[in-house]
DNA sequence: TCGGCACTTTAGGCGCACCTAATTATATAT
DNA sequence: ATATATAATTAGGTGCGCCTAAAGTGCCGA
């Protein structure tokens, strides 16, 4: 069993190397806030271990292996689990469950993750609208786009919400933006201006600028509403 | 904030050192399973804080300062609450919790505290019966005798169970014993000799060993049923 | 009151997870 | 093709939490 410093680093990994491209040694120190040369020490630990977690190549990068893929999307399930129990279970607004669960992800047993998935009736989605792996390794799927590419006159449901900043999402609760709602986009500024939308019901006009935009995915309006929250 | 390990060393020296004599180097290295020289280690670290969590006097043990029992009870706190919110929540048996719960206690946060303690309604007892110290640092008491000290011709209701052996646990729940449950003593072997007694409604008279007895503390009939499970 | 034993502390060491500074490899631009 | 900028690695160091082995204290009984 990886320690806890191992496991965030597959976890970051995984992120980073989700569609194939290698994993850099700058981008991890970055997304964990560690020196490189720690990171260079991980790398080495882990592609060393037997079965080793990750490839990783001198000055090349790391890719997980199937096993490091496997021990990644368990955390993952972790953390998703535990965030969707503090919003249901325990009434955690949405901008609080990432911390908490970040902490509360390596200290949990199989038992406990068995039982809250129990209680929870087996989720499809955190609160955010990402995917909780099931226990076998497979990701409930969900076709989305980013809302930046919606056109004028497109209409969306929200389907997933970056999760990274708090103040993003207590502000995108607070103008009632989160999975599951309908958007439809008015206009969109040229030069990566900002997108003026409309929000469910709500006929207030607006502006999301492109680092907002770009932290929301949509999903076609119809679609089985799978989603939590 | 004191470490995890830290942490702990605080809580042994509570419950070793809670009638006011001093915890010695041998009892806390038994506790926490580590060698003596590393407990010495971890109490000049401890007295040496500021301000200190402990009194702690060479090859006379420690004691824990008020500051030092504070933070014992709020560790505490943590512990029994997950354990009746694992218990009641969760469904877990009762002998199952203490091992989570261990690991637990020192990754939750505040918010958590007061989102399990709400959910439980301020609760003032552990599945084993043993009091959740209050936000204030204070206990709820409850007074109690050990089940060994019971005469022949005695009823009484069972008040804690020491929660340390899961096994054991588990062999009081499978006779139906748990906090609130009357029990009724017909016989005394003398020399430490075994208890027989009745549990509750059952008619079957059942032996107690000493190591059992000792671990069951019972309080009398008809005292308000403040107990939980 | 003094020897011996049990208990405790000191000394020194190890692995982990990090760090900084210095070095080396790779990729890029001329 | 080569110099240079950028990124990655190595070298060496820190604090933590533990360890073992050796040395020191305190106490009790003869």
């Amino acid at each position: 069993m990886p320690t806890e410093a191992e496991d965030n680093c597959l976890k970051a990994i995984y992120q980073l190397a989700g569609d194939g491209t290698r994993a850099t040694t700058a981008a991890l120190a970055d997304l964990l806030s560690i020196a490189p040369a720690s990171v260079t020490g991980m790398l080495k630990k882990l592609s060393h271990a037997d079965p080793p977690w990750i490839d990783y190549q001198k000055h090349h990068g790391a890719l997980l292996t199937s096993h490091g893929r496997t021990r990644a999307l368990e955390i993952i399930r972790h953390h998703r689990l535990i965030e969707l129990f503090l919003h249901r279970i325990l009434g955690y607004r949405w901008d609080e469950v990432h911390s908490e669960a970040e902490k509360l992800e390596h200290a949990i047993s199989e038992t406990f993750e068995d039982r809250i998935a129990a209680v929870l009736g087996d989720p499809d989605f955190d609160p955010h609208g990402h995917p909780i792996p099931r226990k076998d390794g497979t990701l409930p799927r969900r076709v989305d786009t980013g809302l930046v590419d919606l056109e004028p006159g497109d209409e969306a449901l929200v389907s997933r919400v970056s999760d990274h900043d708090p103040e993003m999402l207590q502000y995108l609760a607070s103008i009632g933006v989160g999975p599951g709602v309908r958007l439809r986009v008015l206009e969109r500024s040229p030069f990566d201006g900002p997108l003026m939308l409309q929000i469910g019901k709500d006929p207030t006009v607006r502006a999301f600028g492109m680092r907002l935009a770009s932290a929301i995915r949509v999903r076609e309006v119809g679609e089985e509403d799978t989603c939590p929250s």
